[in-house]
DNA sequence: GTCTATATTTCGATAGAC
DNA sequence: GTCTATCGAAATATAGAC
C-alpha cells in the first residue's frame, strides 16, 4: 500500500477526523466545518467523498462496527486449555477492556443518540457489535459444555447473564462519565464467573 | 390547584413540550423553535421563563428524575411477606416495566448523548435514578438476608449482578431500537432470579 | 479532485410594543 | 409576561475556477 494517490489519503484523513468528531461530540453536535479542519482539507472535497453529513456519519459507523469486532481479541482471548473460571475471567478481561475503551463508548454513544432519527443505525451497531460478542461466548460456552466443563443449558442465556453481570453498574457509570478504577473491573469480573459457574458449572468443575 | 394563573399554566406547557421534544430527538438537534411550536407560545416566552437552551434542557433532565423516581413503585414492588424468589420477581418486573418505558429510554439517551457536553448532567441522572435504584434493591437484600432468605454476601454486589442479568441483550437491543416482547422480558426475569439464587439464597430457601 | 467564495436556511437569542 | 419581528452567527450544501 504504498502508492496511495493524494486522493486517497484525503480520503483516508476525512474518515479519520469524521470519526474522531463525531464519536466525540455526536452526529447533531458536529458540524461538517469541525471535520473538514480537522481533517486539513475544504468542505467541498468532503462533498465530493460523501453525499452528505448522514452518508458520512453512516460510513463512519460501519467502520468502526467491523473495526472494533476486527481487532477486538474477546472471542479469542479464552484460553481453550484451560479451567473454565480461567477462561470466563480472560474472556471477562477482554470484554471489560473493549466495552470501557473510549472510542467504543462513544460509537454507542453517537448511534444510541441518533437511533430515532437513523434507525438503521441502531440495526447495523447492534449486528454487528453487541450481537457478534454475544454469539462469540456462546461458541465458547459450547465447547466448554462439549468438555463436560457445564451443566446442561441454555448457553445463549447463560452467555447473555454472564454479560450483563460484568457490564453492571460499572458500565451504566462509565456511560454517564464516571470512569471506574481497574480494581473495581477486576472484582466485578472476579464476582460475575463464582456466580455464573454457581448455576453452571458442572460438579466437577465447581467442586 | 384549580386557581391558576395564565403565566403558571404556560410555563406547565413549555415544559411538557420541551419534555416530549428533548426525549424523542435529543438536545442538539431539538430547537427552540420546535419547542415554542409544541408549547403553542412564542419563542421569547420560553426564554421568559429559562435563560437559555441549556438551562431548558437540564431543567427537562432534573424534573424527569424526579418523576421517574416518585412514580416507580420499584422499591415497594416487592411484597415483603413472601418468599425471596417472589420478591425478586416482583421487583424485577417493575424494573423493567420503567426501564424499557419510552421516557425512561429517551431521558437516558438524551443525558447519554449530551454526557461530554454536561458531565453535570449525567452525575445527576446517575445519581437520581439508576444509583437510587441500586440502593433499593441493596436494601431489599438487607432485609431478606436478616430474614434468613439469603447467605452472607455483598450485598451491593448481589444486586448489581441482578440488575445486570435483568438488562440483558434485552435492554441492549431496546436501546438500538428492538423493543422486546413481554414474553422475552419475563423468560429474561425468571431466569435472573434462577441465577442469583443459584448463589445467594440459604439453603432454607434454594431446596 | 480540490479549492475559495457564497447561496440559503436555520438556529439561539433579543428588542420593543402591548 | 407575552407577543411579533428580527438580528447575527453558524449550519448544510453548492457554484465555479483551477
Amino acid at each position: 500500500m504504498a502508492g496511495k494517490t493524494l486522493s486517497e489519503k484525503k480520503a483516508e484523513c476525512i474518515l479519520d477526523a469524521a470519526r474522531q468528531v463525531f464519536l466525540e461530540h455526536g452526529f447533531s453536535a458536529t458540524s461538517m466545518d469541525q471535520v473538514a479542519t480537522e481533517a486539513q482539507v475544504s468542505k467541498a472535497t468532503i462533498y465530493a467523498h460523501h453525499k452528505n453529513k448522514k452518508a458520512l456519519f453512516a460510513a463512519i459507523v460501519s467502520r468502526e462496527c467491523q473495526r472494533t469486532m476486527a481487532d477486538r481479541a474477546i472471542t479469542h482471548a479464552a484460553d481453550e486449555g484451560c479451567s473454565l473460571q480461567r477462561g470466563l475471567t480472560q474472556m471477562g478481561q477482554a470484554y471489560m477492556n473493549t466495552l470501557l475503551s473510549s472510542h467504543v463508548l462513544g460509537l454507542s454513544r453517537a448511534v444510541y443518540a441518533e437511533v430515532v432519527r437513523f434507525p438503521e443505525l441502531g440495526q447495523i451497531y447492534y449486528d454487528s457489535a453487541p450481537n457478534q460478542v454475544l454469539g462469540n461466548v456462546v461458541g465458547y460456552l459450547e465447547r466448554a459444555h462439549r468438555k463436560g466443563f457445564l451443566v446442561d443449558c441454555d448457553t445463549r442465556r447463560a452467555a447473555d447473564q454472564f454479560l450483563g453481570m460484568l457490564r453492571g453498574d460499572i458500565y451504566v457509570r462509565a456511560q454517564f462519565g464516571r470512569a471506574p478504577t481497574a480494581a473495581e473491573v477486576n472484582a466485578t469480573i472476579e464476582e460475575a464467573v463464582i456466580t455464573f459457574c454457581a448455576r453452571y458449572a458442572s460438579q466437577s468443575v465447581s467442586a
